[in-house]
DNA sequence: AATGAATGAGTGTTCATTCAT
DNA sequence: GATGAATGAACACTCATTCAT
């Protein structure tokens, strides 16, 4: 049980994640995990209760990551400048370095929010926003950010990345969004500083 | 098709506007578009021979609307700043104004690209994203706005205006988008502006 | 659609008993009703809507039958020991004439008793009690008959053919319940003659 | 097996007694079981191999426990009218005094009829019947009960209290069996007094 | 004796689609 | 154009049972 192999219960995961990248959740089958990951029906029951309960689960858990990054970018920044681009950095270089979870995380929250799972984690979603926006007040109060509605930072800040990670996943664009890492940081700043 | 009374047809696709807004097209069975429309299966089948179909009309029809409503604002544009503008303000403007069909194309896109429509939806696409970018090019040869990557204007532009209509179709965020028109448009020239 | 033949629906029901008698009710998987019948699962589930529905609509028509029946002999009957000796007559006949169904009302009450159709079940069932039992009062209250508290009279009347009726029904007594028919009669008289 | 502490194997008994009581043997799942027992899957099939065992095991044992009161009661008769109420009082009283192991033997003969353990118990209600018969066979050959067919005698001693008993234990009827005790003991003597 | 993860055949049900009328 | 009965492949999920620890 140590990390000597892979516990079930994350084969599971694993696969499901490849297949819901693949197929999307509705389009993937519980037939289609139980073949990738080796596991059976009962097994993955056992573990999971449902096939959503297996979507939610990957979902907190690509979320979490993200957010742990994030927070690890903005505990390194100092000036509003660098906040404001350590928000931006952190987005791009996890889905740059993500894809399959990003993809998920970017298209199945609607699934994924009709589920039990959906309260938590919206909780968890507010607890992420306050912190961050706690880390923004003060260089706001002092002028050297724009004070806008609170709702809408998050699209400034993320919104072009966000968008072209769409784009990029979705194989509609080629290039990956790491190349674009500066042109969204700045974009970033340029609509946000004071 | 006068507008004496809806056609059939027409009633058929507000049905399914209305169901796929509330359950997603996968979520969407044939027997709840037929209840809501009053119309038989097998009217449903002549009109538009399956599900898919409909979806993709109504995806279409949208788009088309959109588009056509962008091309008017630009239209009426003469500076690099009011091009800029205009298409963030054609995007708010339409979102603000038709909700149901801009949630409906913005979480239906992976669906419906999966369909036999999706050659025919890349193409318009492409023609769209051409003439909009014939009508920036002198001003970027100019140096009025910034050149930068092709695939990534878009991004920029309407990126966050398109992050926060998903906050807000989606009912996480309370305040309509048009009350952030001016926003979005400032930051949409900001980001490209020489 | 006339009586030239069976409709889909009826070889569905008769296809049902036929399973629900040699293998129970929880025993009788879909699959065996839709190959005994011909019929495909769909338009099993298009005409009853679930499983427990075939069998709730076979209940209820195999109980009207008898309630008929019961009525009719009624209907003939003039002194107290005639209408008593009718109900046991009715039981015994039905049950000797309609064995599958007999069985299959015996043994599936608890199931059925769980559908949505167990409300409307128990309605009927108290409106034939309430019939009987105006017939029975003039002779209760002539001193013709015992006064008894109501809720005993069936099992004093029927009780001994009805479990009569089970051992035979299901195989553990030999003999057809018909031949008894006038020793359940007179039991049925003396347990209740004034 | 001292009154100390329940052990184990009654623990899972006395659960499973409850949930078939309540859900029906098919309705119960051996998780149910687990669950209101506290044991566990494995130490269920330790104890006792399968589901139907556990059922089994306790058909056998409520049955056994009836008869010898039955038993113990036509010990204390001497008059065959003493005999014949006997029979029915030991119905009522037990029925009254156990009502769940009486519904449960009620509603489970068919189920536990198909198991391994029907032989032996179709041999022991043979047993049973016989030595019944033998007591009252004394009195059939002096007239002072009636000689009918071996196999009708069960149904007119105890039809009507079997029949009222159903009522009861399924909840159509209100009044405890108890309280009918004399009436059921009455009909009985008035169906085979000779 | 006890545990609980793992198994996999089997179940009821759904639903897009077809087609005779 | 319209109707709705019929189809059947596919699906999520259940559950008795096994077995390594």
């Amino acid at each position: 049980m140590t990390t000597e192999k892979k516990s079930r219960k994350q084969e599971i995961l694993d696969a499901a994640l490849a297949c819901f990248t693949e197929f999307g959740i509705d389009g993937t089958t519980v037939e289609m995990i139980r073949e990738r990951s080796g596991a059976s029906v009962g097994s993955m029951y056992h573990h999971f209760g449902n096939k959503e309960s297996i979507a939610a689960a990957l979902y907190v858990e690509s979320l979490a990551e993200y957010k742990a990054y994030h927070q690890e970018l903005m505990d390194g920044a100092e000036t509003a400048e660098q906040g404001v681009k350590a928000t931006a950095y952190a987005y791009v270089d996890w889905v740059s370095a993500n894809p399959e979870k990003a993809r998920f995380v970017l298209y199945s929250r609607s699934v994924v929010n009709k589920t039990e799972a959906a309260a938590e984690l919206s909780k968890r979603a507010r607890v992420h926003i306050e912190a961050v926006f706690q880390w923004f007040e003060p260089h706001i109060a002092a002028g050297r950010m724009k004070r806008l509605p609170k709702e809408i930072y998050g699209s400034l800040l993320t919104g072009p990345a966000h968008d072209y990670a769409r784009l990029w996943l979705s194989g509609r664009a080629k290039t990956d969004i790491k190349a674009y890492r500066e042109i969204f940081a700045e974009a970033a700043w340029d609509a946000v500083k004071g």
